[in-house]
DNA sequence: TACTACTCGCTTTTT
DNA sequence: GCGAGTAGTA
C-alpha cells in the first residue's frame, strides 16, 4: 500500500515499518518479533508511529493494539503522528473518525487498568488507591514504627533508602542480599530486619487495600503467571509496541513474555546506548537479550542514520560514547553535513556560567531562535537553582521539567490525601495525614481513630470518636466533611468542598499562604477534567504535572519560553540550541556515582544523551569553581573541578574552546590552597568503608 | 500527649 | 543546610 508518508522514509525505516505486514491489504498477518535498535535522531518515534498507522490501514483493530512508552506525553505524541498518518492514507477513499489506541500509556498505567479489570478474579479490591512515591515512604515508615524496628542506636536506613532498596529487588527480580550487596552495601547488616520491614509493608499495603508503583508492575507480572489469565491477556492484543526498551527491566520484560511467549506481534524500540535508568533496576540486557527471548528469534532493524544534528555535533557525540566500554555497535551518521562544532566554554565559577548562558540565549533570540527552540539541560535537578534566580529577575520565562514536583508539596498532598481517605478509609497514609491536620491532634490521637474507622463503620466512626475538647470544633469539621465527600455521587465540586475545611487551617499553618493558596486553585482547575474522583486520584499518581516555573500555568502556554530539565526529563526530545551545564568531574559523572565501573559508564551514556538532544548549536558549559553544597564550615564554599573525564584531551579537537575572555583576571591562577585538595565525595564514601 | 528545640547524618536521576 | 529523630517541656 503507497501514501506519502513512507515514502521518505530511509531503507531501514521502511524496513521497520513494513515488516511482516501483509501488503495485500487481507488479513493482517501477525508477524515475529521484531527490535528496532533506534540510534539518537534517527527518527525512532517516526517510525514507530508509521509502524502503528501501517498496521491500522492495513487492517488491524486499533483496539488490539497496545503501545506501552516511558512517559504519558510519549504515548499521546505516538498517537497523534500515527492518527495523523492513517488519516491522510484514508482522506481519499473514505472519511471517518481516525481510529484510536486505547491502550496506550505506560507500563504503569496500563497495569493499573488491567489490575482494575481483573481486580475481581485475583482477589485485588477493584478500588484500590495508588500510593506515589512519597506515600509509599510514608507507609513504609509507619509499618517500620509499629514493627518496632530501628530502636536500637546504630541508625536504621532512611525511608527513602529502605523503598529504593524494596523496589530494586522488586524490579529486578533479585533476592534482597544481593541487592544489598550490590547497590546498598552500607545497608547489608540490616538485610534481616529489611526483610521483616518489607513483609509488613506488603501485608500493610494489601490489608489497605493501597498499591504502590512497584505493585503495579509486580502484581500484574504475577496475574501473568496464571496462565488462563496470560491467555486471556495475550489474546487481548493483536500488536505491542513498546518504546525507549533500554530503560525497562526484568520485571518489565516478565510481562512481556508471558503475554506473547512466541514474540507474535511483539516490537521493541529502543537504544543501548542511551540507557540511563539503571536506578530504577533498568538493565541494558533487556534490550540485549531482546533477539532470542521469545521461542521465535527477532528480526533486528538498526537505523543509523541521524536526522537531528549536524555533522560537527554527531561527531563530538560520537567520540564521547566511543569510550564506552561495551556496546551494541552502531556508526551514527549525519544527514547534515559541516556546521559548526559544539562550544566548550571554560568560565570561573557558576555566577559566571548562568550569565553565558542567559547572554547566548538571549542572542540566539536576537537571531530569530525562539526561546522554545532552546534548552538548557543539567545532572540534578538543583543545579538550576542559580538560572532559575537570574531567569526571574530578568523576566525571561521559563519552564522547568524534572526534580521537585508539584504534587510534592506538603499543601497540595495535604488536600490529596483528604480526597484519598474518603475514597478509600482504609489507607493509613492518608488518614494520618489528613486526621493530624486537626490542631491539637498528634499521631497517637489520630491512630486511635484510625483503628476505630478501621474496626467500626469507615468513615462515620470519626463523627462519633471522641477528639479531646480543645480540638473538638475543628474535628466535628472535619468528619463532616469526610462523610459528605464520601456520599457525593457528583465529582465536580469535591475539591471545593474539601477545601472549605482545609483553607482556614493552611492559612493558619504556612506563612506563604497566597503562594498555596494559587497551588491548590490550580489543583482545583485540574479536577475538573477528569471523570471521577477515583480517575483524578489515579491519573495525577500515574501522570503528575511535570513542569513548574515561571509560566507554567495553562493560560500561558501559547507564550514562548525556555525549556529547563535534567537530562532524564529531557529524552526524546530534541533543542536547535542545547547548553549543558556543568560538564565538570562531580556533576557528570556525579560525585554519588562513581562507585563501581558500571555507574560510570551510564553518567557517559546520560552525557551522550544530553549531547544528542542539539540540532545546530551545542554548548558545554565548564565552571573552574566548583559550589560544594552544605560544607560551610570550611569557609569557603568552592572546590577546583576538572572537566569531565568524558572528554579527554584527546577529544579536545571535537571542540570550540571558548570562555578565556569571559574568565578576568588569570584563568590559570590556582584556587585557594585550604580548599583544593577536598573531595567530598571520597569522604562520604569513606563512611561506608 | 503535643509541640519545640536541638543534634546528627547525608546530599541524584523518576514511573 | 535540610530532614528526621530525640529529648525535654507544657
Amino acid at each position: 500500500m503507497a501514501f506519502g508518508i513512507v515514502d521518505d522514509l530511509n531503507p531501514r525505516q521502511r524496513e521497520a515499518v513494513e515488516f511482516g505486514i501483509g501488503r495485500t491489504g487481507d488479513a493482517p498477518s501477525r508477524p515475529g518479533p521484531l527490535l528496532v535498535v533506534a540510534g539518537a535522531g534517527s527518527g525512532k518515534t517516526k517510525t514507530l508511529s508509521c509502524r502503528v498507522a501501517n498496521l491500522l490501514l492495513n487492517g488491524a483493530d486499533p483496539g488490539r493494539i497496545l503501545l506501552l512508552t516511558f512517559t504519558r506525553r510519549a504515548a499521546a505524541e505516538m498517537i497523534r503522528r500515527a492518527e495523523g498518518i492513517v488519516a491522510a492514507g484514508l482522506s481519499d477513499k473514505r472519511s471517518g473518525a481516525a481510529p484510536t489506541i486505547a491502550w496506550a500509556g505506560t507500563f504503569h498505567a496500563v497495569g493499573a487498568r488491567l489490575l482494575r479489570m481483573w481486580a475481581a478474579t485475583i482477589g485485588l479490591e477493584p478500588g484500590f488507591s495508588i500510593l506515589d512515591r512519597a506515600d509509599a515512604e510514608d507507609l513504609l515508615d509507619l509499618v517500620r514504627g509499629d514493627q518496632g524496628l530501628a530502636k536500637g542506636k546504630n541508625r536504621f536506613p532512611k525511608k527513602g533508602t529502605c523503598l529504593d532498596i524494596y523496589s530494586n529487588a522488586v524490579n529486578s527480580q533479585k533476592p534482597l542480599d544481593q541487592v544489598l550487596a550490590k547497590h546498598f552495601p552500607w545497608c547489608v547488616d540490616w538485610e534481616p530486619d529489611l526483610k521483616t520491614l518489607f513483609r509488613a509493608f506488603v501485608e500493610a499495603k494489601q490489608r489497605q487495600a493501597v498499591l504502590d508503583y512497584d505493585d503495579l508492575l509486580l502484581w500484574w507480572a504475577r496475574m501473568m503467571e496464571e496462565p488462563a489469565i496470560a491467555a486471556i491477556v495475550g489474546d487481548q492484543f493483536d500488536h505491542v509496541l513498546v518504546d525507549e526498551y533500554q530503560d525497562t527491566n526484568a520485571l518489565q520484560a516478565s510481562i512481556l513474555i508471558r503475554m506473547k511467549p512466541d514474540g507474535a506481534g511483539m516490537v521493541a524500540v529502543g537504544d543501548d546506548a542511551q540507557s540511563i535508568y539503571s536506578f530504577r533496576a533498568a538493565t541494558v540486557r533487556n534490550i540485549l537479550d531482546f533477539p532470542t527471548m521469545f521461542s521465535r528469534p527477532a528480526h533486528v532493524v538498526t537505523l543509523e542514520q541521524n536526522y537531528r544534528s549536524t555533522q560537527a555535533i554527531l561527531d563530538a557525540c560520537n567520540a564521547v560514547i566511543g569510550h564506552a566500554k561495551e556496546r551494541h555497535s552502531k556508526n551514527l551518521f549525519a544527514d547534515r553535513p559541516g556546521g559548526a562544532k559544539p562550544r566548550l566554554a571554560t568560565v570561573a565559577d557558576e555566577t559566571a556560567e548562568v550569565e553565558h548562558v542567559v547572554g547566548r540565549v538571549l542572542a540566539n533570540l536576537d537571531e530569530g531562535m525562539s526561546l522554545r527552540q532552546q534548552a538548557v539541560l543539567f545532572r540534578a535537578s538543583h543545579h538550576s537553582a542559580q538560572l532559575e534566580l537570574e531567569l526571574t529577575r530578568r523576566r525571561i520565562p521559563y519552564r522547568k521539567f524534572g526534580g521537585l514536583k508539584f504534587l510534592e508539596a506538603a499543601h497540595v498532598k495535604d488536600l490529596l490525601s483528604i480526597l484519598r481517605f474518603a475514597e478509600n478509609p482504609r489507607d493509613q497514609a492518608a488518614g494520618l495525614r489528613v486526621l493530624k491536620l486537626v490542631p491539637g491532634i498528634g499521631s497517637t490521637t489520630a491512630r486511635k481513630a484510625l483503628a476505630a474507622v478501621d474496626a467500626g463503620d469507615g468513615l462515620a466512626a470519626l463523627q462519633s470518636f471522641a477528639a479531646p475538647a480543645n480540638a473538638r470544633a475543628p474535628w466535628a469539621g472535619l468528619a463532616a466533611t469526610l462523610r459528605d465527600l464520601s456520599a457525593a455521587t457528583e465529582w465536580p465540586g469535591q475539591v471545593a468542598l474539601a477545601r472549605c475545611w482545609y483553607d482556614p487551617i493552611l492559612e493558619a499553618v504556612y506563612d506563604d499562604v497566597a503562594a498555596r493558596k494559587s497551588d491548590i486553585e490550580q489543583l482545583e482547575r485540574l479536577s475538573a477534567i477528569h471523570g471521577s474522583r477515583q480517575k483524578f486520584l489515579t491519573e495525577l499518581a500515574l501522570d503528575p504535572p511535570d513542569a513548574t516555573g515561571a509560566e507554567a500555568q495553562a493560560p500561558f502556554l501559547e507564550e514562548d519560553w525556555l525549556t529547563l530539565s535534567t537530562i532524564h526529563s529531557a529524552k526524546g526530545q530534541e533543542w536547535r540550541s542545547v547548553f549543558i551545564l556543568s560538564v565538570v568531574d562531580g556533576c557528570i559523572p556525579s560525585d554519588l556515582a562513581t562507585g563501581c565501573q558500571a555507574d560510570i559508564e551510564e553518567e557517559r551514556r546520560l552525557l551522550y544523551v544530553a549531547m544528542t538532544r542539539a540540532r545546530d548549536q551545542l554548548t558545554l558549559l565548564h565552571p573552574l569553581r566548583f559550589h560544594v553544597r552544605g560544607q560551610s564550615r570550611f569557609g569557603d564554599r568552592h572546590v577546583f573541578a576538572p572537566r569531565t573525564r568524558f572528554i579527554p584531551p584527546g577529544d579536545i579537537r571535537f571542540f570550540d574552546l571558548t570562555g578565556g575572555t569571559l574568565l578576568g583576571g588569570n584563568p590559570e591562577a590556582p584556587p585557594t590552597p585550604s580548599v583544593a585538595k577536598i573531595d567530598l565525595g571520597a569522604r562520604v564514601k569513606d563512611m561506608w568503608a
